[in-house]
Order: C-alpha cells, then structure tokens, then sequence
DNA sequence: AAAGCGGGGAT
DNA sequence: ATCCCAGCTTT
C-alpha cells in the first residue's frame, strides 16, 4: 500500500464523522445520499436525508409517491432535477428490476441522475467495486498533494484526475478509502486555510513545499450572472381562493409551483404595472404592492429581482385553490420566504376568515 | 466544450 | 462580493 493512501485510511480510522449512510450497504440508502450530498455540504444535507428516510424506507416507497410530495420533501435543497431523477429511477429500479438495485459501475451509470461520480461511489461502497471517486475535494487533495496546476473542470484535467486517483486508490479497501479521501478533503484539506502544520501528509505535499497551497487546484471561472425582474400576482378572489401554475419546461425550478408570473426586462415604474396587471384581469377590485423594495434572491447564476403584488378579485378564479392549502405544494424558497410573512399579514386573516 | 441548474455557509 | 459544496444533463 502506498504511503498517500495508508495515511488518508489511518486518518479516516480516527477522524471520521458518525454519519447515517456510513452504518450501512444498502444501495438505496447509499444512493439517496449520494444524490442529496451532490454539490452540497453534509450539514445542508443531512436533515433531508433523515426526512426522505423516514417518508421512504425503501425504493419501492420513493416508487409509490407521488412527484410532487418527493419535490415538497426537496423543497429549499435546490438543483430540482436531483429530486425528480430520483423519483424516475426510483420508478426504475421498483417496475424494471422489481426493486433490486443494480450492482455495477456499468449498470448504475445509466441510470437518471447517475454520473461517473455517484455510480462509482455506489459501486465502491456497496458492491467493493474498485472505481475511484472523483469529486471536488478529490480534485483538491490529489491537486495540492501531488502539485497538479491542470483545470479540474478542463477536459484534460478531468482525464489527468481520474487517471491520477486511479493509481494511488487503494483497491483492496476501496469502500473505507473513498470515503476516507473524500472525508479527508472536507476536514483536513479544506479549501480555505488548511492546517496544513497538522496535517499527516504535509511532508510528502507538493504543493506545501512549493508555497502554492492557496492556489491549488486550479479552476476555470465563467460564471455570468443574468439579472432577471419578477412580478409574482397573489390573486384573491371572493372566496378567499387564490391561484398557483406549475413550471414547466425549461429553465429553473421545473416542476415546482409559483403564483403567475409577469417577468418584465427592467424594473417598471409602479403605475405601468398597475396598468399591467389591469390589462390582463377582467374584475379586480383592488392592487397593491406587496413591498416598493423588490426582494433580490441570488441562485448562482440568476440575480431575480423580485416585486410581490396583491391582486383582490370581484369574482371567482377559475381553477383556485384555497390559501391554506398552499402549504402541500412545492414552491421555490424565495416564495416560501414570501408566504411565511403573508401568512401574518391582514390580507391572509382577511381571506382565511 | 460550454452552459444551465439552488441554496447556503464561510471568508 | 466571491468561492465552493460527496455533479449531472443538455446544448
């Protein structure tokens, strides 16, 4: 066994976190962490994993729900499209393999929602596969450790990665060594001022002796921030119902649910929203602007600036649904945000009453 | 190869 | 503000 890994595995064998999917190979409960914990910390993640246990036990369960009750138990993790893919191969797995979950790296990788990352964390873990994970604290203790300058999200880089973890995995224990090299990057080798003085592989680090800890891994930026304005219209009718659509198609939050959108290409002038909103409803009684400061609600990409508007009906909404029932149907967390201040203002006591 | 897709925590 | 998190899919 090579010096790297013999000390990643010591280390683990002292350091490791008691974490819920580490007392167990069961495919499912290892799957549906892997899928929570893509692109998000154990402390965001852990909550909602012991929530989805709970409401689904098993695969054939999360088979059985319903999509939307599966987005509601999502709700506030983001990256929406985990959720519904986890949902289809859930389906998959229950009606095509009556429940059993496939046991190779081959296999896995076709299914929805399942990359080289998650079927070689599945097939390693479970199954003893000797298929290295990949991730971004992989990225970061083979980058520092063996002094690798190479884009971590470049094509080359990604191929000099792979190749690099297949070599100093250690196969024989592969299940303890990728979560060890994974646990030892979000503890020890962590991305911002590492304590390196402490660290058991600093004599044999890289990237420490030339001084280029802070630096490493390299990685290319684009991010381009799009600034988008959004008027949300809080129908009230006469009884109290009000109105949601559910986002289809492309872009974000597919599938969850909103009050309809008027999306505007700046921020307008009060009085042209007014006239707007009256455009395109027959019977209103009454508008007013939620807040003259819009909220501003930053996804990584997206900056949406958004106004909320109250719009009291004269007549009834076809197709309403009750305000108190509201609560059942996934919504993004900048409508979830607004609805827990409605819910204390006149205009909900009003309705509901 | 590049873009799109969330939300939160740390700095 | 900026970076990054047990990445995947679509264009």
């Amino acid at each position: 066994m090579n010096t790297f890994s013999k000390t990643i595995l010591h280390w683990y064998s002292k350091y490791k976190r008691p974490l819920p999917w580490r007392n167990t190979r069961d495919p499912y409960k290892v799957w549906l962490s892997e899928i929570i914990l893509q692109q998000t910390r154990v402390a965001q993640g852990l909550p909602y994993y012991q929530k989805f246990i709970e409401h689904y036990p098993t695969v054939d369960q999360l088979a059985a729900a319903e999509e939307s009750d599966v987005l509601k138990l999502w709700q506030g993790l983001g990256y929406y499209s985990r959720a519904r893919n986890l949902h289809f191969t859930a389906k998959t797995i229950t009606t095509d393999n009556n429940g059993q979950f496939p046991d190779s790296y081959e296999e896995l990788i076709q299914l929805k929602g399942i990359g080289d990352y998650t079927a070689s964390a599945i097939a390693s873990i479970c199954f003893g596969e000797a298929r290295p994970v990949v991730d971004g604290n992989v990225y970061r203790v083979l980058a520092r450790y063996f002094g690798v300058d190479l884009p971590i999200n470049s094509t080359k880089g990604i191929r000099y990665f792979k190749n690099l973890a297949i070599e100093v995995m250690e196969a024989s224990s592969i299940s303890e060594y990728n979560q060890a090299i994974m646990e030892f990057g979000a503890l020890q080798c962590t991305p911002q001022q590492p304590d390196c003085e402490h660290c058991p592989l600093n004599s044999g680090c890289m990237a420490l002796q030339q001084t280029r800890v802070a630096t490493l891994p390299v990685k290319l930026k684009k991010n381009k921030v799009k600034i988008r304005y959004f008027n949300y219209l809080i129908f009230i009718d006469q009884l109290g119902n009000t109105k949601l659509n559910k986002r289809i198609g492309k872009g974000i939050w597919q599938h969850l649910y909103e009050f309809p959108l008027i999306e505007t290409d700046t921020l307008m002038e009060e009085t042209e929203m007014y006239g707007r909103v009256s455009s395109r409803e027959e019977k209103i009684k009454d508008i007013v602007l939620w807040k003259e400061d819009p909220v501003v609600h930053k996804l990584s990409h997206q900056h949406l600036i958004t106004r909320f508007w109250i719009v009291e009906l004269k007549g009834e909404i076809k197709g309403g649904i009750t305000l108190e029932s509201l609560p059942k149907y996934p919504v993004p967390v900048l409508l979830a945000e607004f609805l827990d201040t409605f819910k204390n203002s006149y205009f909900w006591s009003k309705s509901i009453s």
